[in-house]
DNA sequence: GTCTATACTTGGATAGAC
DNA sequence: GTCTATCCAAGTATAGAC
């Protein structure tokens, strides 16, 4: 065996190039959430990555390149892990806890505050700018096919259009992370769920009660 | 004549000190704007300040310490600008459609990209965290004084904390001004108030009708 | 108070050995 | 595919002339 694996004591467990890859994408990950973009430079992911800083330009060309790839990787993680929770929800109530789940999660892994960074940090060059916003298209859908089935049992049907309560919902999950994040406290965001749950209840019973989807 | 001012042709008009400090700060203030935390640097400053990269560290000690006097003034100005339109509003409604003007000027001038462009420059330093989080209050109050008189004539009241409502707002803020600005279309922002002013309209009819101030 | 010049550090990126 | 070594650009910050 020892087949393509070359020396090295340290470094990504495995090491493969695919396990390189990985740990580069996860130390960006990692990097994001911690320093943001300002700080998340080639020698601090691969410090965290526990490889070298030249891999990245091997393997990504760039440090945006790594960043965008983490970015990726994220967007797709928690599409795939979350949906399936999301559309077990039948009611408006029941979506809203979820998505209470969903955020502490969500901040738990630095989820958003890799897209929050990214966002932050597309600033600096138009050409990241566009890329940043292709991968946010996961994150709207996401939130759009979400409140989709709800709207489409109310009334308000026909006066709210999901996309634009989508991008609410992005803009309020983005700001409510960053201001998570400078305080080091959810506790207000977590409440504000709280809040948001109590009134999805009323609009439950005030609705005709049956849930969208059967349990 | 032509006391103090030493031989400048270009750099800030007037060419005091005080003249000189306002130039950094408004450089500062259209760096953060257009470039975020990680296009900031002192030589890009001081470029578009028109003056040289070396008062930044006389005048402010450090480029945080001047981006943060960027954030203070960026505050202390919105602040004071808007107070009294926002206190003018007699009706939810009212206050909604002086809240996208609002926003519209913000964004114009670059007064939320700052402060979003500032926290998430924070993340690269606990330091820096400390110092934007105190300058976030007044945008705190702000926000939640402008909804008290709202609250309090409704039968919310006593259900609703106005600083709850303050935190959702500010954060709804921030995430509205990212997703513009990395879209460089503010149309979905706009077009929200424009839904929210409806929203309140109704809630307005709702009520008592009567206003919270006479006009 | 402002400028020039410069010391020092960090970051992006590449060349070449292994 | 990974590492070491290195180049070069850009950044923060300071010293000293004016």
């Amino acid at each position: 065996m020892a087949k393509p694996g070359s020396k090295r004591g340290s470094g990504p467990a495995g090491s493969g190039a695919a396990e390189t890859r990985a740990a580069l994408i996860q130390g960006a990950i990692d990097a994001l959430r911690d320093t943001g973009y300002a700080g998340a430079s080639a020698r601090e992911i691969a410090r965290r990555a526990g490889c070298n800083q030249a891999l990245i330009f091997y393997h990504f060309g760039s440090v945006d390149g790594l960043l965008l790839a983490a970015l990726d990787e994220v967007s797709a993680e928690r599409l795939t892990k979350y949906q399936a929770a999301v559309q077990r929800s039948g009611t408006l109530s029941d979506l809203v806890k979820t998505a209470r789940s969903v955020f502490d999660e969500d901040l738990d892994r630095g989820y958003v505050a890799v897209l929050a960074a990214m966002i932050a940090g597309a600033q600096s060059s138009p050409a990241l700018g566009a890329e940043v916003a292709a991968r946010l298209a996961p994150w709207r859908q996401f939130a759009a096919e979400s409140l989709e089935p709800f709207l489409g049992s109310t009334p308000l049907a026909g006066m709210i259009r999901s996309e634009e309560i989508a991008h609410a919902i992005v803009a309020l999950y983005l700001g409510l992370e960053m201001l998570a994040s400078l305080d080091g406290d959810r506790g207000a965001a977590l409440a504000l769920f709280d809040r948001a749950r109590l009134a999805a209840s009323l609009a439950d019973m005030l609705g005709n009660g049956r849930p969208v989807r059967e349990k």
